[in-house]
DNA sequence: CCGTTTTAAAACGGCGCGTATTGTTAATAA
DNA sequence: TTATTAACAATACGCGCCGTTTTAAAACGG
């Protein structure tokens, strides 16, 4: 085995293809900017990315999983948030994050793919790993710090504050509601006043 | 056209077997302890109720609506509520009782149901006239009731309000989260300190 | 009896599923 | 160079369910 191969951990055989890989998840951004997750074929975007069929089922489980691959990895999915001088003011910024990234069409497609994984147990834990967890994560840790710091009432359940931050975006979300820019405020200025201290 | 037809407002040709409406509504339910939404079938259900796929085409405009049809005419799908002396406890009887509506297996099939119409703009519309909307509704006005009589404060906004609290239910009934008996209770401790006068 | 409508049953073409097969290509190992 | 290994595109397959159409019987009112 080359120094090579050993360094970056190469196996035998024909690597697998990176420009195949960009095709597929390309292709089904195309795809979905005309219809739903729902109405996409795993047929249709292999011949859209000019690949076979079998290179998709070999990478991923579903067509679900290609469009989370897909919308996930566009630029402004990654959740890098400023420091904050506050809790609360952390708070605000990571629910904005959150607003902007499923206010507009990339939601609609988030919403559709939620709904494509409902009867899938795996898929769903997946979905929760690579989207909801962190983003909740955060704000737990928000929520803590502003309880140990003062800043909040210190008998407050961070579990279901939580879930009354974000349980709003979700459930405007799935209902097909508007949502407006400024929702993440309309939510902060609701729940703020009963957790501060 | 005789008095009794003018009554019922009876029609002209065989009227609609109330038998068949039964019998595809019971198999429906039955498939769906076994199965999911998504992986029910028109084909399965016409077989298993001994009708024609054509009545059920006739009737219902997909699967998804005859699984509503099915779900919501349960016995305690009505939304019935005891008087509440103060809007704080009409808010906790209303969430409490959604939360008995889907904390359980029909909760599961709810959030397929939602899940299998995501694509379908009327679809959605109609879920929402069937359920969300009324429960959203009596929301709404208990906690306008409550502004108007002291018992919370005037600055409020109430839709918002109304999306903290159902919003977390229909949050974690989409994650496939656990949701206690006591969630309601959970929930109303978190948003009722916000909003009292 | 006649016109109308619903019904169960059966058959239809079509689509996308997930798998299997084939021959080619791109890498490593000897 | 040669052998080995694995990914690749292309193609074909059987299958299940779709939504529609057709047929003949059944259930009503006039």
């Amino acid at each position: 085995m080359s120094a090579l191969a050993q360094e970056k951990d190469m196996k035998k055989g024909r690597p697998r293809s990176d420009a195949s890989k960009r095709a597929i998840l390309d292709a089904t951004r195309r795809l979905l900017s005309h219809t739903t997750v729902q109405k996409l074929s795993i047929e249709a975007i292999a011949k859209k990315a000019g690949v076979g069929k079998t290179t998709i089922y070999r990478w991923w489980p579903s067509k679900a999983s290609v469009a989370m691959d897909a919308i996930f990895t566009q630029p402004g999915f990654q959740n890098v948030l400023p420091s904050a001088p506050t809790a609360a003011e952390g708070i605000y910024n990571q629910l904005d994050k959150v607003v902007a990234q499923l206010n507009g069409k990339n939601g609609r497609i988030v919403a559709q793919i939620i709904s494509e994984i409902q009867d899938d147990y795996e898929a769903v834990e997946n979905f929760h790993k690579s989207f909801m967890q962190e983003r909740c994560f955060e704000l737990a840790k928000l929520v803590d710090q502003g309880m140990k710091s003062g800043e909040f009432r210190d008998d407050i359940d961070i579990e279901t504050t939580v879930d009354t931050l974000m349980g709003p975006i979700i459930f405007r979300l799935m209902s097909g509601l508007v949502m407006t820019e400024d929702y993440a405020e309309k939510v902060i200025t609701a729940i703020l006043p009963g957790i501060k201290a």
